[in-house]
DNA sequence: TATTGTTATACTCTATAACTATA
DNA sequence: TATAGTTATAGAGTATAACAATA
């Protein structure tokens, strides 16, 4: 399933990891880069190269909050491309529903997010 | 959870994939290499060092088919550790299911199924 | 003293191309 | 001609250690 959305989210030319970033930028602005991994369990280290891309590809921008860190914000063009990743990942998400048969689904989503926590 | 099971599995020396293709064995004796590879999805290159390490330590062993293919069957050391990673397996999924509400816990199993299918 | 952003590095997983030997 | 086993290689994902600068 995952290996599916990354294949429907490299038509917009974003991998899942950018995605995520995405829409929590997006539900949260300004966070800075610790932030956004700790809350998406990846770590500090690995954010860089992430940003980096998103950078490049102008969808982010870091506007230092003080000397030390910088709030990441999304740019006109990252809530477009935003908007984009979510229809995608919205269509994903109906299309695995439409798998599960009617009695079991309405189950799936507060099993898994019970396994989750 | 892959990283939870993969450490619990770490306690025999075994990694998920190993786990997988010893249980694969466990129920259908003599695949070859390629077999094993169709039926869990792992390409025909990435079987060789999986099966090199399950080889070196005395788990599995290749028996000539013909000239061209190898039959791969569990060695006695094979089949006890196969056993133990059984149980570590059903603990987990055990302790998974014990996360998950009581009304919806009948309907994940068969939900995820639908997914995969 | 703890945290931020960063660099460097290593290991695992996965994918592709190519080769040989055999069915 | 197709398939088995293999080698080599590359791209992702992920983890750790270390560092300078700043809170």
């Amino acid at each position: 399933m995952m290996s599916e959305l990354a294949n429907r989210l490299s038509a917009v030319d974003l991998r899942v990891s950018d995605a995520s970033v995405l829409m929590l930028i997006g539900a949260e602005d300004s966070l800075t880069s610790s932030d956004i991994g700790r809350l998406l369990d990846i770590q500090r280290a690995n954010m860089v190269p992430l940003l980096n891309r998103l950078d490049a590809a102008k969808l982010i921008a870091r506007v230092p909050l003080d000397r030390k860190s910088m709030a990441i914000t999304l740019t006109p063009l990252g809530q477009e491309r935003l908007r984009e990743a979510r229809a995608i990942t919205e269509q994903f998400e109906r299309d695995l529903m439409a798998r599960v048969p009617e009695e079991h689904r309405d189950h799936l989503v507060p099993a898994l997010n019970a396994l989750w926590s």
